[in-house]
DNA sequence: TAGGCCATCTGGTCCT
DNA sequence: AGGACCAGATGGCCTA
């Protein structure tokens, strides 16, 4: 499920929690996630002190040590006593660990932070859900290794097809609005007694259809709500805005009316330069008879595009072609995506 | 209000 | 022993 972006996340300890953890410690959990080094400092402030009353227990401790010597000896296994000194041992241990543990959940979310901005359809205000960005990127990764497979360039509606494979409904919105598609035109007709996610018989009509089934999905995992089209979740565009050379095409395949979309940033997928997403740009229907193919690219590359060299798409003059050097090219990308990306022009214009 | 998503804490396990 | 990793529990926030 795709979410906007809300303000950080504060949390309430339980009462094992509070009774653990230190006032500064808890003043750092309400800073959330995104914790300032003054909260930081402050724990550290906080674990030096614990750390002080360590060394001044521990004496305490080999007294009480010294005093159990006296004592007759017990049997089984000797449970210590958690004394003050303990104690405070633990919880510095405890304030430790969960400090360290926060500092992993941060780097992890940082690594998924940059994977949303590297899998289509990237928005800072609509933030792919953690669970919806690994499908996607999977999905994505899936569809550009099949191009690579296959040595050709698939069609748009098997692309996108792919990519939405097993997403919720909201981010398949997401992928249709940076495609400015609407989502019925690309995804199954669901039945009653198929799973969503499956192509129904007809799905083949789409030359170069990618027979892509989720692992995940083929295992039987459940996934409930994904992949659904429920004609109330239809992704909505912003009421007025041009289509772009899409128009000609998906003649009732956009969507015309709808609750204002907030456009992804970068890189948005989006179709062939001259309808660049969300740029809006009216383009002359002269434009529109120059090229029948597609190309899907990230909007920060800007590049306005060009037609295809490998034609119109067969059968269906619909369903125009990927240009693999837009698949990739968005400002950012390293150097080895950028010599990947030339051996797939390779690939593609050798063919 | 229920459900989804998230951050955090926690204890267990494994590894160095 | 200490750190990394993991999964369960918990509670807050947000949206339909």
């Amino acid at each position: 499920m795709t979410r906007s972006v809300r303000g950080e996340h504060t949390s309430v300890e339980s009462d094992e929690q509070q009774e653990l953890c230190s006032p500064a410690s808890r003043e750092t959990e309400r800073a959330g996630a995104g914790a300032g080094v003054e909260e930081e400092e402050e724990e550290e402030d906080q674990l030096h002190h614990l750390e002080e009353d360590e060394e001044e227990d521990d004496e305490e401790d080999e007294e009480e040590e010294e005093d159990g010597e006296n004592k007759p000896k017990r049997r089984g296994p000797k449970k210590k006593k958690m004394t003050k000194a303990r104690l405070q041992r633990f919880k510095v241990r405890r304030m430790k660990a969960n400090a360290r543990e926060r500092n992993r959940m941060h780097g992890l979310n940082d690594a998924l932070e940059s994977l949303r901005k590297v899998v289509p359809c990237y928005s800072k205000t609509q933030k792919l859900s953690k669970i919806e960005t690994l499908r996607l990127a999977k999905n994505y990764i899936w569809a550009l290794s099949e191009v690579l497979r296959s040595g050709k360039a698939p069609d748009l509606m098997s692309f996108v097809q792919a990519l939405c494979k097993g997403l919720s409904q909201p981010t398949t919105n997401l992928v249709a609005g940076c495609l400015q598609l609407n989502p019925r035109t690309f995804l199954p007709e669901q039945t009653p007694d198929m799973p969503t996610h499956l192509p129904p018989a007809g799905a083949a009509a789409y030359p170069g259809h990618f027979s892509y089934q989720s692992p995940g999905l083929t295992a039987g995992l459940p996934s409930p709500p994904y992949g659904t089209m429920d004609p109330s979740h239809i992704f909505h565009q912003v009421k007025g805005q041009p289509y772009g050379s899409l128009e000609p095409f998906f003649d009732g395949v956009l969507v015309s009316d709808g609750p204002a979309f907030d456009p992804p940033l970068s890189p948005p997928l989006s179709i062939n330069g001259n309808f660049s997403s969300f740029k809006h740009e009216p383009v002359a229907a002269s434009d529109y008879d120059k090229s029948f193919s597609f190309s899907v690219h990230y909007g920060g590359g800007g590049a306005g595009g060009h037609p295809s060299v490998y034609g119109s798409g067969g059968a269906n003059p619909r369903c125009g072609e990927l240009q693999v050097e837009q698949l990739m090219g968005f400002d950012g990308h390293s150097h080895h995506e950028r010599l990947m990306n030339a051996q797939l022009n390779a690939i593609f214009h050798d063919s």
